[in-house]
RNA sequence: GGCGGUAUCGUCUAGGGGACUAGGACACGGCCCUCUCAAGGCUGGAACACGGGUUCGAAUCCCGUUACCGCUACCA
């Protein structure tokens, strides 16, 4: 084979959202390129101009650039090839590879109907190919319309795909497809393949779904003298119930998940592992391992089952790898976003907020999971949560006896750090002999000072709050629990 | 119906004739750690669809069956 650069594409058709299934094939296809320093290439489908709007082109550019897969040269618009789709199909009408068929969408119907009636399979039976040039001559002439069909030749159509190996199709079950419409459109079939030259398209990566499009492609490429591109068809993404993914699964565009506080880098991740395996046990990777990674020795035939709680997981691994100044990029602005605080007020305690990231992503797996948890460090006043006061402030009185003791304690401490709040609670503890019990001082405290019962751990929540904050909570929290309840 | 594709724990997967008592991960249970919740460590249950071959030997190769998925438009 010659050494040539690969080139690749990805051809969505603009009819909805950037789904994830499309997300997984333009990575794989965005992988390929960059390990063998390829190209990849964005082409939108939007002949069906019905079906196609821009805002939905839109779509799968932002979530494309959102995900981080940067197509390289200009985005390809098959409708705006219109023209050189319909000269290859009146070219192939020259040679003789097609020819024009009058029937009209009614005959069509009615004998596709006829068929089914008789439990017999439909296949079109070629009566216009019958047709002398004389009587095509005078039809063509009384302005009788026409679609262009390709003429199957006999024989079998295989190629060796990347991830099924031999796939072969007896022509005589390909029918005569159509590549011109009456009004003079493409037919998909033709159209990708005329982009695809036109594109020098070297290696055509999509879903199993085009399997049986690919004997009617690779027909067309050698009727229009054409090389092949090798192929590759990745298995489809299912819901967990076995049936093609779809929105009665719930999320199945990459925005979703990107509003969900899913992180880009985890969602390219757990994708490539839907359907991909770089063996070795290896799950989690960067985006330039998983290029370093890349083979498509190690795709599956396989359909696999999109598992949102493996995805959260992921989510929750990149989050401790994200480095802090890009865990602060963002999540900053969805604090903002969620409104507990502003862009400046980030801005001037820039150490702080650093620090309480760094204690919150660990128990979160989603940036959502961090802006919740971060609720009680931004509020002004605490919203006590009716379990935890159920369950940590059962006894009242005890309860308010030991968060006094807290209180006191809090006010000789002279360095408000969490080495100095261990010291002093511990101290308290052994005071009030529950040496090795100071669980019962760290949990009805945990109530006063977030109103929850799960948390950072206690001294870092009291170092983060601050001195005036935290003894201002403990006193609101006496002051409620001496209330007749 | 026809054609094509696929088949390892519930899920994602490793496995390429002997290294399989079938490994890892998610999820689930237990234990450890521990001020709570996570994270982390250890640990338990959990799979080669079925039937025939080939072979000294089959999760691995072949055939059949079954199931599931896709395509079967003047959609893409």
């Amino acid at each position: 084979m010659a050494a040539t650069t690969p080139r690749l594409r990805f051809a969505p058709s603009p009819t909805g959202y950037l789904h994830v299934g499309g997300a997984r094939t333009a990575l794989f296809n965005w992988l390929y390129a960059r390990k063998y320093g390829g190209k990849m290439l964005l082409r939108i489908e939007d002949t069906d101009k019905a079906r196609s709007t821009d805002e939905s082109a839109r779509a799968i550019f932002d979530g494309l650039t959102w995900l981080g897969l940067a197509w390289d040269e200009d985005v390809v618009h098959q409708g705006a090839n219109l023209e050189r789709h319909r000269a290859d199909a009146l070219r192939l009408l020259d040679s003789g590879a097609a020819y024009r068929c009058f029937c009209t969408q009614e005959e069509l119907a009615s004998r596709r109907a006829e068929a089914e009636a008789s439990s017999e399979t439909f296949r079109y039976d070629r009566r216009c190919d019958w047709l002398t040039s004389a009587e095509i001559a005078q039809r063509v002439e009384d302005g009788r319309p026409f679609t262009v069909r390709f003429r199957v030749p006999d024989g079998a159509t295989a190629w060796n795909d990347l991830v099924h190996e031999t796939i072969t199709f007896p022509n005589k079950d390909i029918e005569d497809f159509i590549i011109l419409r009456a009004d003079g459109t493409p037919i998909y079939n033709l159209a990708v393949v005329s982009d695809d030259i036109a594109m020098a398209i070297t290696l055509v990566m999509r879903g199993d779904d085009h399997i049986s499009n690919t004997p009617k492609q690779i027909l067309l490429y050698r009727a229009l003298g054409a090389e092949l591109p090798q192929f590759a068809h990745l298995p489809m993404i299912h819901g967990m119930d076995g049936k093609k993914l779809s929105k009665r699964h719930g999320a199945t565009a990459v925005g979703d998940y990107q509003h969900l506080g899913i992180l880009p880098g985890a969602m390219l991740n757990f994708l490539a592992l839907l359907g991909w395996a770089p063996g070795n046990d290896i799950e989690v990777m960067s985006l330039p391992e998983m290029i370093e990674l890349f083979d498509t020795k190690g795709l599956q035939k396989k359909a696999a089952i999109f598992d949102t709680k493996k995805l959260e997981w992921m989510n929750g691994q990149h989050l401790q790898l994200l480095p802090t100044d890009e865990l602060v990029a963002r999540v900053g602005p969805a604090l903002v976003a969620a409104g507990l605080t502003t862009a400046a007020d980030l801005a001037s305690r820039p150490a702080w907020f650093l620090r309480l990231l760094e204690l919150l992503k660990v128990r979160a797996r989603t940036v959502d999971d961090i802006v919740v948890q971060a609720a009680p460090y931004f509020h002004e006043v605490v919203t006590y949560d009716a379990d935890a006061v159920a369950k940590q402030w059962k006894d009242r009185a005890a309860s308010a006896e030991i968060l006094g003791g807290v209180r006191d304690a809090l006010a000789t401490v002279t360095t408000w750090d969490a080495p100095a709040m261990e010291e002093s609670l511990r101290a308290l503890a052994q005071r009030l002999g529950l040496g090795d019990k100071a669980g019962k001082i760290f949990q009805p405290l945990r109530v006063a000072l977030t109103g929850q019962t799960a948390s950072p751990g206690i001294f870092d929540v009291l170092e983060l709050l601050g001195r005036e904050r935290a003894i201002a909570r403990v006193n609101s929290a006496l002051s409620e629990l001496r209330k007749a309840p």
